[in-house]
DNA sequence: ATTAATAGTTCATGTGTTGAATAATTAAAG
DNA sequence: CTTTAATTATTCAACACATGAACTATTAAT
């Protein structure tokens, strides 16, 4: 590949990769309802994909500082969609769990979110999606790794 | 496509595009340095490509209402990066450019998120990553589209 | 038994966002 | 031409999210 188009090929995902977040939490917006914020919707889910899981592990999927999570889980919390109980054997973890309250609004949710995607993805033919999602969770992949040489790096 | 690997194909894209975004934004700002925050740079980035924008120019790409902006530019005409003038033909509006000091800002730290998308797209086969591109571009366009559609059916 | 390390919270501070109200200016309608 | 719309940008109060430092409680290591 030349000097030339190496360039352009990066200023073009650094430009679309902008749009596409930045459009992409704007159409998930709409779907959510003004109950939960975008973040308040993605904690819902990743305790309903895990059934169980504590702060630090949220800390770490969404590669923020714990006291950030406490804030969000807290709010959650006074809306009486989180529950919050202690490990018997090790008092300093609480595992964190969904309401019933909390599991049908995040279904009701995650369904118009499911509609939006699918709108998207019809779009395209078969082929190229199923394309597409290879490489993006290659990317996916490569991210994570370059995040974790940069953290060793940080520590060393 | 079946109904059940539709579904999974939908649930992967919701859940490969999170991971996508958060540990991008991450990467993002493990490059710029302590003078800017994320959106601070995209701001600069924007103004830098266009050379002089508005305040609602802003608004309409970054998908926030005007006062967003508003907050977002003071911040940064406090660090001496920005300049406000306002159009002599129409003194409703105010022009937006870069200082010497923020052009300089800008291309310094827009250098190393180059070098660091770079290093990703490294990791894939020429052939794979314009395939990867054109169906990403592709998205992006089915996204604005998607986006029209909800903000038109909302004020009829 | 003393010292580390870990899990979680609290608090002060800063950034980004909305929505409503306002000011200033221009465009449209009568 | 004058009153009324619409447009551009700003201010302000209120909230969500994020960090970093200090702290509590608990467990692990020496």
């Amino acid at each position: 590949m030349g000097e030339h188009s190496i360039k352009d090929l990066i200023d073009r995902y650094i430009e679309i990769s902008f749009i596409v977040n930045r459009c992409g939490q704007s159409l998930v917006k709409s779907q959510v309802g003004s109950d939960l914020t975008y973040d308040q919707h993605y904690t819902l889910r990743h305790i309903y994909k895990s059934g169980s899981c504590t702060s630090s592990e949220l800390a770490e999927v969404f590669d923020v500082k714990k006291s950030a999570i406490t804030a969000i889980i807290t709010r959650l919390w006074e809306k009486g969609l989180i529950l919050r109980t202690r490990d018997e054997s090790d008092r300093r973890v609480v595992y964190l769990t969904l309401t019933d309250k909390a599991k049908a609004l995040f279904e009701d949710t995650e369904e118009r979110i499911q509609k939006l995607v699918e709108s998207l993805i019809n779009n395209f033919e078969e082929d190229e999606i199923n394309q597409f999602m290879d490489s993006f969770e290659k990317l996916k992949n490569f991210m994570l790794q370059s995040k974790e040489n940069i953290q060793t790096e940080e520590t060393k």
